[in-house]
DNA sequence: TTGTAAATGTCGGCT
DNA sequence: AGCCGACGTTTACAA
C-alpha cells in the first residue's frame, strides 16, 4: 500500500492487492472526495435495465467517475463491455463470500443494509468487494463482483481544457453558407434548421430559378438512411407547401454508396459531393 | 515506485510519479507484454484523421489496450474525450521538452528517430512523455503529451468470459417467430432478412388474407427514422414485385413518438406495440 | 422529461 | 475492405 502526494494535495492514491475491506474503504473515500476511481481485478458483471446481461469472471478494468458514470473494460475493444451512464449513484460494499449459493434476492437487501449479520469487516479473507451503480428513469443497475482485486486507485485532478473539433457537419454547413456556389451556382440559403412536420431541414434555400431547395448534409460517405431522411423532409415540405413540382432535394456529402445513389435516382433527388473541410 | 506480483506471474505493475523516461520504459515494456496500460497525468491531446481536434492541458486517464485501442478519459462523461479504435499501433517516447516553440513538424521526425540529438534519457527533468497511436485506412493519429505523470500501470490479465445479453431486437424477432399471433392473428412469417434493393426486411410474411407483410422491428420506442426505414423497404418491394395494392408495412416496437405516428398514417403503414421480452 | 438527429460514433455480419 | 443496420448506442440541443 503506497500513496503519492503532490506538493499541493493528494492527487493519486494506489493500493496494490488490497484486502476487500481496505479496497472498499479506499474506494468509498475516493467517491466521497469526488475522485476518479479505478479498480482492476477478476470480477463478474451483471446488468439489468434497458436490457439485461451477465458476464462471467475475467480480469477487467473498472472506472467510476465522479459524475456517476461507470465503465467496465476488458483488454479488447474501444467500447466498455458494460457501463452505466453519468448520473448514477455509485455504491461499494463487501459481501460475506461469493459462494455459488449466493441468491440473487439477497443482493438487494445487502446493498444498503448497514446491519448485515456477521459484518464483513471481520472476515476479510472470504469477503468479496462489490461495486454497484444505479439510476432511475430508466431504472438500471450495474453490479460488479470482485473475486480478486489487484489494484485500486483514486485520482483527484482538474480539467478545464476545452475540446476543439473540426471536420463536423456544422463545418460543412458553414462552408456552404460562406460560399453557396459550392453547392451550385446561384444557390441562395434562406434558413437553417427549418422545421417541417417530419423534422428540421439542414439548409433551406432557393436555386437560380427560384425553386425551393431542401439540403441534407452529411460529414461523410452516406448510405440509404441519409437518402430516406432527405426524402422525408422533401415529402413533408411538399405536403406543407402544396407545391409538388418546384421542390428539389439535394444530398451533400463526400460520397454516396451505390444503393444510396439508386435510391436518390428513384426519388428524383440529387447529390453534390462536398467535404466538411476544404483543401487548404 | 512499487511492483506487485501474484503467485503466478507479474499481473500488475505500478509506478507513481515516475520520471518521463521511467514511465516510457514501463509503458514500452507493458505494450511489449501485451498488457493493458494506463497513464494518469496532466496532458494535452491532439487528434487528426476522420476529423481533427485539439485539447488543452488537463488531468486525464489514458488507457492503451493490447488490441490497439486507445482511450482518453476526463472525469466526466461515459465517452472518452479522445480515442483511437482497435488496430492502432501504440508508440511511446520522450521529447526534449514541451516548450511553446516546439513545432508541429518536428513531431513526426522524432517519433521513430532513435538518434535524437541529446538523448532524452539524460534530461529527465525537462523531457515530456508522449503517447502516439496511429493507423491507416483511414489515416489517423492520436498524440498525448504529458506535462506531468502521476501514475503508470500495466495490467496482464485473462478474460474468457462471454457476455450474454437479452432484450435485443433479435429477442423481439424470435418472440414473433415463436408466436406469430403476437403480431396479429393469422400472420405467417416466410423469411427473415429478406433482401430488397433498399436493404433487408426484418420479417417478411403473409397475413390472414394472403397479403404480403413487411415487418420492421425495433427494441425500443421509435421516431421518424424507423418509419422511413420501413417505408423504404415497402417501396422497394412494391417496385420489385409490381404489386402495389396488396402490400402492408408494420412497425413493431414498444411505442412510437407522435411524429412517427403521423408519418405512419401519412404513408399507410401500421404499428404494433410489442417489447423484446414478454412478461415473465 | 421527451423528441430529434449527429457522431472521429462502434460493432458485427455479410459480400 | 466496403456496405448495411443495430446499439443497454451516447451526446447535444430544442421544445
Amino acid at each position: 500500500m503506497t500513496t503519492s502526494r503532490s506538493t499541493q494535495s493528494v492527487r493519486a492514491v494506489t493500493l496494490e492487492r488490497p484486502t476487500p475491506t481496505a479496497a472498499r474503504d479506499a474506494i468509498a473515500d475516493g467517491l466521497d472526495r469526488k475522485a476518479l476511481v479505478t479498480v482492476f481485478g477478476r470480477c463478474t458483471v451483471d446488468y439489468d435495465g434497458r436490457a439485461s446481461s451477465q458476464l462471467a469472471a475475467g480480469d477487467r478494468h473498472v472506472m467510476l467517475k465522479p459524475d456517476g458514470a461507470a465503465l467496465v473494460h476488458t483488454d479488447e475493444g474501444q467500447q466498455p463491455v458494460n457501463w452505466q451512464p453519468p448520473g448514477c449513484a455509485h455504491d461499494v460494499f463487501c459481501e460475506p463470500a461469493s459462494g455459488e449459493g449466493d441468491s440473487e434476492e439477497s443482493e438487494e437487501a445487502d446493498a444498503d443494509g448497514a446491519d448485515s449479520p456477521a459484518d464483513p469487516d471481520t472476515a476479510t479473507n472470504t469477503a468479496t468487494l462489490v461495486l454497484e451503480s444505479t439510476r432511475s428513469t430508466p431504472e438500471e443497475r450495474l453490479l460488479v463482483r470482485f473475486q480478486d482485486v489487484l489494484q485500486v486507485s483514486t485520482f483527484a485532478g482538474t480539467d478545464e481544457g476545452e475540446l476543439t473539433l473540426s471536420g463536423t457537419e456544422a463545418d460543412l454547413r458553414d462552408r456552404i453558407l460562406d460560399d453557396p456556389d459550392l453547392l451550385e451556382s446561384g444557390f441562395t440559403p434562406l434558413a437553417t434548421e427549418r422545421d417541417t412536420p417530419a423534422g428540421a431541414i439542414d439548409i433551406y434555400g432557393e436555386d437560380d430559378a427560384g425553386r425551393t431547395v431542401v439540403v441534407e448534409l452529411k460529414r461523410r460517405r452516406v448510405g440509404p438512411d441519409a437518402v430516406s431522411q432527405l426524402r422525408r423532409y422533401v415529402d413533408a415540405l411538399e405536403r406543407d407547401l402544396h407545391a409538388e413540382a418546384t421542390l428539389r432535394g439535394i444530398l451533400v456529402a463526400p460520397s454516396v454508396t451505390d444503393r444510396a445513389q439508386r435510391l436518390l435516382g428513384a426519388h428524383g433527388l440529387e447529390f453534390v459531393s462536398l467535404e466538411p473541410t476544404g483543401p487548404d
